[in-house]
This record gives structure tokens, sequence and C-alpha cells, in this order.
DNA sequence: CTTGACTCTATAGTGACTATAGAGAATTAA
DNA sequence: TTAATTCTCTATAGTCACTATAGAGTCAAG
């Protein structure tokens, strides 16, 4: 299977799988006699595997940890729940601030209804005067 | 006032400061005798509005946008309400993806509750063998 | 034999910063 | 006055998880 049928079957991009592999999350394939990569089932289930955490918004440090201790069946899972325990306490964070800053944008949209100069323009306003905090959302990119 | 100063008073680092000037949201300052930044009212106005709009979530290309409104009081602020309009929309989209990827995750965590060896691990099975269908928060970096 | 689809490596760009090195300027303490 | 500390300067590279591009090589079908 070469790298096209690999990136079909796990929906996703061709350089993303070279990304991986250079990253050291895909072990280097096999290559056919013109260079090109040669993969198995193994590297599909393997692709699936970190595609489906990245879709749970994991970063691929988070992936390369629970993949080594997939890689060690032996040990003791407790990292796994600690893990992702982790990782959803981040999601919580991060939904609560979007929801604080979803509220805080419509609030603001209340205010300009348009079709009034800048000057006047309420939206502008508010982001100019109003005081308050919201709670960032900037740094718990999760 | 330097520029430690300024980021004092609008609450962000002395290197944001001037990577926003490099970008074109902070005018060029004057400069002391010994090539010091010197800032004034004005500038701290228009970093904490650009904080604002951060802590808003807003991009730079979007606070661009509504400095040069500013810029410009003459004009019809129907623009600012697009702006607007168009940046709450996406946070929406965002809150739903990671409402449902919080849903998601819970499930994962019900399956495991530790102790045991990684091959029983319900929860690297859950990751291994789950079907569904996330809605991926990946790209809709609001 | 050529067309087209596929693949290769290497490099640069994205966004919004953060970190670092190595230097000069200004302030404070001895 | 000197020394130490703190502040600032420029320039460059790194972060994350890709995406985009250039220029070349490989392979199957017509």
């Amino acid at each position: 299977m070469r790298i096209g049928d690999l990136a079909k079957r796990a929906g996703c991009e061709i350089v993303t799988i070279r990304y991986y592999e250079k990253e050291g999350l895909l072990p280097k394939p096999a290559r056919s006699a013109g260079n090109f990569r040669l993969y198995g089932d193994v590297h599909v289930e393997r692709l699936q595997f970190i595609r489906r955490c990245r879709s749970l918004d994991m970063t691929l440090r988070e992936i390369r940890a629970l993949l080594e201790m997939r890689d060690n069946p032996t040990l003791d899972c407790g990292e796994v729940n600690v893990l992702l325990d982790t990782h959803l306490q981040q999601v919580e964070v991060r939904v609560e601030a979007l929801l604080q800053l979803r509220q805080h944008l419509l609030a603001l949209r209340e205010q300009c209804s348009g079709a009034r100069p800048v000057q006047a323009c309420g939206i502008l306003r508010g982001l100019i005067n109003c005081n308050c905090h919201v709670v960032s959302a900037e740094h718990s990119n999760v």
C-alpha cells in the first residue's frame, strides 16, 4: 500500500503522514524499488489511532505518550487515565472560557444595529470603553 | 513612557508590543536619545483596544480591520457589525464542537478506572475501536 | 512514447506569539 | 566614581500542527 492509499484509509493528507513519520509517531516504512513508501495494516491502524486522538484535540505530545503505552502493553494503565483526565480538564476550562466569550460578544453585538457612522458605533464604543475582564481563551488552546 | 510601562498598563508582554509594531497595529513611536521607544496616552488606549479584542479571541487581521475603521470615523459602521457577526458565528461553531468533544471524552473516561495493565485499558480500547465521528475542533481555531 | 497521476525531498510559510543571545542605556547602591 | 542591577535594543530561531510550493523522479494506461 502506498502513501496515497494510506492517506485515504485514514482520512488525512499525504503530507501529514510524512510529517508524523518525521515526528516519530509512525515508524519508517519499507520502500519500493522506486523509493516509494510501502505500508501495511499495522500502519493503517496506528495512523487511525493517531487521527482519532487528534479528533479529540490531543496534542502530538499526548498522543506520543499514549502510543508509548500502547507499545508496552504490560504497563499499568493509570497513566492513561491521568493523561485523559488532564486533557478533559483542559477542555472543560476551554469550554468555560468560550461560553463566557460568547456571552460577551452577544452583549457587544446588542450595542449597535449598523447604519451609523463609525464614530457613533456602539460596538466600537464598547470595545473602547468597557472595562470588563474576560477570561482570555487565547492560551488554553486545548 | 517607556515600553515596560506601556506593557504594564496594557497587561501584556514587551515583546508583544514590539510584535504589534512590526505588524503595523501600533504606530512607530518616538525614540529617546538612547533609542528607547517612547509612548503616550494614545498608544496606551490603542494597545488596550487591541488587547481587548484579543481577549475576545479576534485575529490580528480582524483587529486590523477594526482599527482601520476606528481611524476613519466617518465611514458607515455596517462593516463593524458584519465583522462581529462573523466572529460570533465562528465562536458558536467552536463552542458546539468543544461541547461534543467534551461529551466524547467523558464517555471515553467512563471506560476505565485505572490499575489494569494497558492491554486491558478500556480507554485505549475505546481509542482503538470506536468508530464514532467526532466533529473535529482542530481547524476552527477561533 | 507520451500523458497523467502519483510520489519523492527540501524548504518556506501560517498565527500569535515566546525564547534566546549579545549588546547598549539608565538607574541605584556602595 | 564605580559597580551592580535593571531596562531596553536588534536580530534570529523556536513553538504547534500542519500547509504550500518547487523541482524532480516513478509508474501505469493509451
